[in-house]
DNA sequence: ACCTACATATCGAAT
DNA sequence: ATTCGATGTGTAGGT
């Protein structure tokens, strides 16, 4: 990895068009050609970037550029799209390179599988009288994160979401047109289950009836004790 | 902006938790307290981060720390949420401090809004006869993207994406129900616009009786001569 | 401040 | 290889 501060324009050329001013910026440059433009603030999405795999070479810059104090040209090129960024670089303020190695990655803990396990096990959240069917019930469309029985026997399709979304809902519909056709487990009712839900999305199912049920994560967590023990 | 590489491990805990064993790794820390970890590889997306606002407080590391070898320990505590990043620090191995400045920003070309803009100029890229009857039609499901007139009078709904996906398909099947309810603009048609249309799209568009229409847009810029001294 | 839609999205799993 | 769904999505633009 090489870490160059530079003043420096840069351009990128391929599924769109991007001009940077010229600035003091970060330049990272990644051992696999992928190069990082950051600033000194926003988030971590880079100013400007070239993803992996790709190639960076030095250019002697053009007369006009010399003339307006370029002293170095980069040109970063995809190896896989005409994908292209352009940096010119004006004056070079540190650059060190240093070997990092191989990174052991990332473990997380507490994404939507963990959501729907807790559902799954604390299934009285969609109502008295619920029964699990099954998690991830498989369809010809994919699966449906759970399958319950209501209190009268009526089959329940329930789809999952950290955030309820239109897509969500779209998705929902898609399974439930599909289920219904069952005659063993029409008629199958809809609920959208998620931490927050988006008011265009609750609206479009309330029209379609389904029902909407926010979820506290928080809650249903501390319900289980094993989550509290994990590292 | 400080540049610190060190041997680290990270611990994320806040809207999930995450873990980054022992390695060697890029920690950028921005003037606004945000933090960056990144690996030597990768695409843009840090192993770990923290947004901004955010705060790092430098802490002695736990007796038990010290005797794994913890050199020293941050805490990286949102300001805004219940997100802390906590670094443990065993070796740094180079640490320098910069400063930037503030960045003039991007300037992008080619983009959504610059495709609605180049196609309601040439409407006719439609079909002969076409006129413009407004660009982002508001309807109370959401704007409808450029909305016209054919040659013989009926009224066409456009959807507009860079890429075509079924969610856009959905979107435009949506909005098309919605102003076939109105008397006054029914019926209307619906042409599905986008410079790269996924076949999958495009068989559920047709099979909703949506027109598919790949876009050009380097063809529609070179017509549009405004475009062509942007930087 | 909240909500909505777009993104050079990235990333991983399943097909 | 491609598609689909999730993301600690981020980001800009509107009301």
């Amino acid at each position: 990895m090489r870490l160059v501060i530079a003043r420096c324009s840069v351009d990128y050329v391929g599924r769109l068009k991007a001009h940077l001013p010229l600035a003091i910026r970060l330049l990272l440059i990644k051992a696999d050609g992928s190069v990082l433009v950051h600033s000194d603030g926003g988030s971590y999405k880079p100013l400007n970037w070239m993803s992996p795999p790709a190639t960076v070479r030095r250019t002697t810059p053009a007369e006009t550029d010399l003339e307006e104090g370029v002293q170095e040209q980069w040109i970063v090129q995809s190896a896989k799209a005409d994908d292209r960024l352009i940096i010119n670089i004006y004056e070079q303020l540190h650059d060190s390179s240093h070997d990092l190695g191989v990174d052991p990655g990332l473990i997380k803990d507490g994404v939507e599988a963990d959501l729907q396990r807790l559902l799954a096990e604390q299934i009285h959240t969609l109502g008295d009288g619920f029964t699990l069917i099954r998690r991830e019930y498989f369809t010809a469309i994919g699966p449906v994160d759970i399958l319950a029985r209501d209190a009268t026997g009526g089959t329940v399709a329930v789809e999952l979401k950290r955030r309820g979304d239109i897509d969500g809902v779209e998705q929902l519909t898609r399974y439930l047109e599909l289920l219904n056709r069952d005659p063993l487990l029409a008629p199958v009712r809809g609920v959208f289950a998620a931490q927050q839900i988006k008011p265009q999305a609750r609206v479009l199912a309330v029209d379609r009836g389904i029902e909407c049920l926010t979820l506290d994560y928080d809650a249903m967590r501390g319900v289980d004790d094993t989550s509290t023990r994990l590292f």
